[in-house]
DNA sequence: GCTTGACTTCAAGTTGGCTTGAAGTGGCAA
DNA sequence: TTGCCACTTCAAGCCAACTTGAAGTCAAGC
């Protein structure tokens, strides 16, 4: 079976060193021995990272992620909190959707200021519903996140 | 017109006292003047927050809204910049969509491990095209925004 | 006049997800 | 066998967006 280098690893999926070192303190992936004193890898890990990667798009945290692979490694997902999951997931795309739409009418409206738009002014309400998703880019240097 | 106490601001829109001065502090609402040592604000001020509280779901950091705000006291948007932002939004909501597929299809999937069901692994792959964005909640303990 | 309670300031702490820096190690090519 | 360079560890640092804590202030009600 193929084993993988953390540098061959580390290219392979875009995720720097240091990052696969702090999943494995984690506990998020695994290394299954070491060539001198480098990590080795199999090749599944690269698996592993995509699906770490779309958890935390889902907006799963690291500790989330952790917890739905079971102790044999294999995924031991609670179908629940997935079904629970994909409908934030749906509430967030209405409340983003509203958003695109305000965005897009703001950037042609021709009132002075878009305070006094109705149309914006009602859309800036349909986007506050509840519910306190966010979205957020790696873009430049705007992190986010928070919590 | 109407003067109002930071504890009425803050209950009004959900703000913290806290977060109401952390804001002043970086320029994006100002108070109107203090009564004994409380500030007192405009009314306006609640549609401000309003507006920060979209723009920060749009994923506009703080600093970038705090741009938007003119000196005077408007709104002075870039309209290339809110247009950029909405196709961010989009991109950002078609990888979403496709995710809540994947979360829906793994919480009803019959296979052993997510991995080996086909769909579950096109729908991932789907999911991971570039374009680093992210959504987060404040669901529970989980904070994110992150970088 | 005194208490109360909601505010005030300022500095420091929190959170999650990493990155960075310093100092060390070891496989491999020349 | 010497050097290189990519790795190693560990602790500390960074980021945004707030929150918390300590110590102080003040308007209003009793």
């Amino acid at each position: 079976m193929t084993e993988l280098d953390i540098g061959a690893v580390s290219r392979q999926s875009g995720v720097r060193p240091s990052t696969l070192r702090y999943y494995e303190d984690k506990g998020l992936v695994a290394s299954i021995g070491r060539r001198g004193l480098r990590r080795q890898y199999h090749a599944d890990v690269l698996e592993r990272l995509a699906l770490i990667a779309v958890g935390r798009t889902a907006g799963f945290s690291l500790d989330e992620i952790a917890a739905m692979f079971g102790s044999d490694g294999r995924m031991r997902i609670d179908r629940k909190a997935l079904a629970a999951r994909a409908d934030a997931l749906d509430r967030t795309i209405l409340r983003l959707r509203a958003l695109s739409k305000g965005l897009r009418h703001a950037a042609v409206c021709p009132a002075p200021s878009h305070l006094e738009c109705p149309k914006f002014r009602r859309i800036l309400r349909a986007a506050q519903q509840r519910g306190t998703a966010r979205a957020t880019y790696k873009a430049g240097k705007s992190k986010v996140p928070p919590r």
